[in-house]
Parts: structure tokens; sequence; C-alpha cells
DNA sequence: GTCTTAAACTAACGTTTGTTAGTTTATTAT
DNA sequence: ATAATAAACTAACAAACGTTAGTTTAAGAC
């Protein structure tokens, strides 16, 4: 699993090719044009154009769940924990906004790990679930349709990746700051 | 620019191909096969793949900017703009969550179209922007980073086309109405 | 100086791709 | 009946695709 400097690399430049393009669009010659070797060279470091896709996509998806899943523990309110989601997709697509891009739009084109990867994502879903309806339990949120809820703010939080590079005065902080008091307490004065 | 029945069928059926995986990975061999049809014969109807492509996201996208610049001229407070907004996309999402996925995530693979297309879209944002400014100015809306607003709004709008197939029981209006009040006033009580 | 290893290369493969050309078939209008 | 049209077909194309096999090159270790 552990990939080597030179995989690294590759899964990089792959990451930026697939946000522009997507996955189906990109071949192995783009990515080894990019690398400034040739295609065949590629297959020296991956076993094929798939892995390259399925590291991009599971590691994101694990690197979500671990994140949640310690927020789920921690002793707080249920509107804090939904402040350190924000702040968890927020960092996350900070530091990789082009492998987000692969998680949103192309993990259908998963093969051998694509139910693992749709465990996953219905495990961190449920979570976020619960922790919302738990919010509505405890009167700290309101109580409307919690998938409503759930749906609203996990769309913009899936969405960061193409916002974040247009704006890359805007500090992490402030960016997750904002979209609490935005996604939590609404832009209606 | 109007499609024959025919031709309107194969763009119905492409689109809901393009959704599952994407423009790149639905060929026309697999459009025909849908169609009960071989590959060459769509081109009786079509001038080709590009084409059905830009029909789907360019009547799409018109469709928006006729929607948005009706609701820009009427004599509304800016939040009722906002609401009017929101129905409009719930509007047009439930009545082809298919193209809408093209629109969202092929607009890329557009040639001919593509800076037609990008022009209506920075015209949508804009006056999606300026309605927000405007309820700042006025008032109504608070006085946060107006493009974290327009993101967060326009972030889950866009996403609409996933969730409205899994919520088949909801009818439009009552997601309009659950949407606004997210949207606008939050889920923080 | 030989051995090993990492990382590139050339050449080619079988398939799939979008598309064109020309033909057949069935339906409708005259 | 004949002509016209719509919509399918077969056959083929050149290009691009992911991938394999075998080879070369350059660097560091013994």
């Amino acid at each position: 699993m552990n990939p080597t400097p030179r995989k690294l690399e590759i899964i990089t430049i792959a990451s930026a090719l697939f946000k522009d393009r997507g996955f189906s669009a990109v071949t192995m010659r783009d990515i080894a044009k990019a690398m400034g070797i040739k295609a065949a060279s590629l297959y020296n470091h991956i076993k094929n154009k798939e892995e390259i896709l399925t590291f991009i996509i599971i590691s994101l998806a694990e690197e979500f769940i671990n994140g949640i899943d310690k927020i789920k523990e921690e002793n707080n309110t249920s509107i804090d924990k939904l402040k350190k989601i924000i702040a968890l997709h927020v960092d996350i697509a900070t530091k990789n906004t082009n492998g987000m891009a692969s998680l949103n739009n192309d993990w259908m084109h998963l093969n051998d790990q694509l139910d693992y990867y749709l465990s996953l994502r219905v495990n961190y879903e449920d979570t976020f679930r619960t922790i919302i309806n738990e919010g509505i339990k405890k009167n700290e949120i309101k109580s409307i349709n919690s998938d409503i809820m759930l749906f609203s703010i996990l769309s913009t939080l899936r969405s960061l990746y193409i916002w974040i590079p247009q704006k890359e005065d805007m500090n992490s902080n402030l960016l997750a700051t904002n979209l609490s008091e935005v996604l939590l307490k609404g832009i209606n004065k």
C-alpha cells in the first residue's frame, strides 16, 4: 500500500489531470507526457491505470472516516461537532484539491475496491446523520428533515475542492469559520 | 437546433448513460445498444457525439439563465428572489436529473460551445451574486463575504440532481420550502 | 570491475474508439 | 404503382487505447 516516492509522483501528477478532464478522458500517455517519460515506463511503478485512481480515492475516503470517527467520540455539543466536521473538510480539501475531484466524480470507475469505497461512504454519511439527529434530540438543531440538512451541508463541503483554488487568499481557518456561520446559522438577518 | 423526436430519444437515453458513467466513459456503441440499434445508425440523427453533450448542456444552461433573468427583474425582496432561485433549481433538476449530471460534470468536454457555456455560467453567477449583494445593502442579508454565501447555496443547488432521485417521495414544493429554510436561516436553533 | 537495482526505453499487441460510406427496408405521399 | 423519406443496416477505416515483453542506461554497493 505505501507507495514509493516515484509512484507518489505519478499519483500526484495524475490527480491534477483527473481533476481537469476526469479519469476516463485522461490516457496513460497523457500521464506519461506530464511526467516527461513514456507510457510504458509508468508500469515500472504502478500495476495499472485503475490502481492510480484507487489510491487517490481510497486514501481520501479513509482520511474522512478516521476524521469523523474521532469527532463523533468527543464530548462536545452537536454544533461543535459539526463545526469540526466543516473544518475537517476544509483541511483535507485544501491539502489535496485534485484528489477531491476524483473522490467526487470518478469513484464509479473503481472496480476492485468499489464496494469498499461505497461502504466507507455509507458509513461516513450515517455518522454525519447521527450527529445531526443527536443535535435535534438535544434541542440544539432545528427539527427539520435531517436528510435535507445533511444533504445541504455535505453538498457544500464536497464542492470545496472547486472553490478553494479560486480563493487562495482566504486562509483555512477563516474559511472554516465563515462556512460554519453560513451553514449553521444561515444568511438571513 | 430543434431536435426531431428520434434525436430527442437519443439525447434522453444518452443523458441517462452520461449520468451513471460520465460522457467520456460512454461510447457511441453503448448509446446505440441502449437504443436497440447499431452505432452507425445514430449518425442518421446526430452530427457526432459532441452534439449530444452540447444539446444537453446548452439547453439546460439557457434555461437557468432565462429563469434567473426573470427573477432578477421582479419587484421583490432579495430573500424572496433567493427563494425563487431555489425553486428554479428544484424545478429544473426534478424535470431533468440526468441532464444536470452532464451540466455539472461534463461541461469541460464541450469544444465548439465551451466559450459560450462559460459565458452563460459567469453570467448566471454574476446575477446571483448581485442579488445577494443587494440583500446585504438593504440589510436583509448578513454582511458576510458574499462569495461564501453564493458558493454555499449554489453548491447545494448544483448537487440536487444526485439527491432528488433518492427522495422521490418528497414533492418539489416541500423540498424547495425546506431547502429555503435550511439555506437561508440555517440549522442552528 | 562486477553486480544489483531503479527507471527509463523501443516495439508491438489486440481492442476499442468515433465516424464514414454505401445499402436495405419499411412507411407515407402522390 | 411510384417516388420520397426516415431510419435502420453491414462493412470498414484510421486513430487511440491500456498494457506486455524485452532491452538499455545510469547510479551506487561490494
